[in-house]
DNA sequence: TTGTAGGCGTTATCAG
DNA sequence: CTGATAACGCCTACAA
């Protein structure tokens, strides 16, 4: 366990000044001569030198690093955002925090209290929705917030990544409708996220287009955590006329969501037809496959980083992007035509 | 995007010096009169001031960090891992850098290199399997190094905490003999690991047992990366005699195992049973619901942490731990007695 | 109880 | 091309 050799150490062992064993880290940032250098170098090795990263952000405004904020592993979504945001952040020579809310704004604040004593320069975040005032901070300070998925309306002048919720839905409930469904249930997350409004707008304009009256109680707004999908499932398939379709618009919820369908007597597609927001690995494997919206998490994660790390350099323009990105519609075995057709 | 204040911007506003700043933030380094605390805490929180993390970690050997090494965050394992280890760590005012080396020893030696730079306290880490000589430095140089899931056996004195992989390949197929299955297949992950190793020793362990004699070419053993699972089940099933049963101890290719099965005209469990390693949430959402191994993650996390944790702070004896948990085997339908007894 | 001064390891600015 | 030296923001003896 020997202390680590410093820059000073270095400059000893080497016969030069700490200035040169600086300018040899950082490549160019002055000259050195081929010869010291190259003495400088065969010592940096020898003593495994290396700089130590807090003394480095000490003096430049912000760190090298970046935080993200993502809402609960658990969920293969954000697992998955996960891993390519590190991927794409490594290939950038950015590290990354890694915070997590479990949905929870108090943990959020925590998290983004966090993120301010670390100075780190930029944030990438999937949101709850509150601690407006903390994100406000936030960027006060100069930090480059990015929210991911999801956004949060009063916070305008932040970049946002996401895919075209409002579309995707349209397309899932189109689909359904073409194949002659007229009650179709639909499965959201809570209204107070972006992602839940913006599904079920889509969804009712493809109702209303459709001309189709919708019945409110076809939709089920479901919070992300907890066990309440099935709970959904099971109000609208107690209705008096219960849907011949469903559209589960909340990924948090899919499982739970399945679970009970699963439990149901109810055959699939036969008796209910289902389309799931979100193409896990998973998806493909129950019987039937399952139809799902596929959304593009590696162009979610790599639009984030790259307006991170962009930010960082300051190589982008001020102005705040809104990044949209479309999901694909797979179709699968899990929907096909009403078995009756409503009399 | 105002300048964020500094310990002296507080003492200036305060009308105090900044040693007396510091010990406000400090509770209990040094004494304060009760007013003057009072004062300083009002300016603090007027100011909005936080402490720079770097600053601090300047002077102290190393930070209120943790590397988090992880394998791949796609698979549910090391992702649940990942949720639990940052919730565990941030009730003890930890914080995560993570790093993936999506099994490339190239990439974690990268991610060595990196949480050295950082100075970060103590790694949390699912080796490659290589990098003998990087992860020795990174103990030399006084970081806790806490292996989990996995192990090197050359790195002895390193903290390990696992499960008893042997004795659980070894209930699974005693699983299987007990419901009459002779030829078994076993998937397992490379023998460079040792959780490959150790499972099929388990394997062995329970055939021999049973007196029965080891056709080698049932044991298949696949890289954790690529698609190399469904090439196993292939070879495993064109065999002459072909098992009647399966089990998949490499958790990474669970998923393309069962494609590879699914895509045959076999039926489960009538034609072939199924055991695979992690109880993945969706593991009872296929038909049939599979029999797996749960391995218990959050205990793997906690330990892992509390070990990190205790490390830091100096709080543990010196002597490396080994903490071994148990698996647990959960029957559900993918299992039955094999339909023709092999003559 | 409070203040002063030195140091943590780097980078950056100027003289040599 | 190279070398002092002053920051960066905080902690911590040691003095007052």
């Amino acid at each position: 366990m020997r202390k680590s050799a410093t820059i000073r150490d270095v400059a000893r062992e080497a016969g030069v000044s700490i200035a040169v064993v600086s300018r040899v880290m950082n490549d160019g940032s002055g000259p050195v001569a081929a010869q010291t250098r190259a003495r400088v170098v065969e010592v940096i090795d020898r003593l495994g030198y290396r700089p130590r990263a807090a003394a480095r952000e000490l003096q430049h405004q912000s760190s090298t690093t970046i935080g993200l904020v993502l809402a609960d592993l658990t969920n293969p979504f954000f697992a998955r955002l996960a891993d390519r945001v590190v991927w794409d952040a490594r290939a950038r020579g950015i590290h990354v925090v890694l915070l997590t809310t479990q949905e929870d704004p108090h943990l959020e604040a925590e998290s983004i209290e966090t993120l301010i004593e670390r100075s780190v320069g930029s944030v990438i975040a999937t949101p709850t929705g509150g601690n407006v005032d903390k994100w406000t901070e936030l960027i006060k300070l100069g930090v480059n917030v990015i929210f991911v998925d999801r956004e949060i309306d009063k916070l305008t002048g932040i970049d946002v990544v996401a895919i075209h919720n409002d579309r995707s839905a349209e397309i899932a409930t189109d689909h359904l409708l073409g194949l002659g469904h007229r009650r179709i249930g639909f499965i959201s997350g809570p209204l107070s996220t972006s992602t839940g409004r913006d599904r079920v707008a889509g969804f009712r304009r493809a109702m209303s287009r459709a001309e189709l009256d919708l019945d409110e109680r076809l939709i089920q707004a479901v919070p992300f955590r907890g066990d309440l999908g099935s709970d959904a499932v099971s109000a609208l398939l107690s209705l008096p006329t219960p849907p011949t379709a469903l559209i589960v618009a909340n990924t948090a919820q899919v499982r739970s969501t399945l679970r009970r369908v699963k439990q149901s007597s109810l055959a699939v597609p036969d008796d209910l037809s289902l389309v799931v927001f979100d193409d896990n690995p998973w998806t493909e494997l129950v019987s039937p496959p399952l139809s799902v919206i596929r959304q593009p998490i590696d162009m979610l994660a790599l639009h984030s980083v790259e307006l991170a790390a962009g930010r960082l350099k300051g190589a982008l323009t001020e102005r705040p992007r809104h990044i949209r990105v479309d999901a694909e519609f797979i179709q699968r075995l899990s929907t096909a035509p009403p078995k009756k057709t409503p009399r």
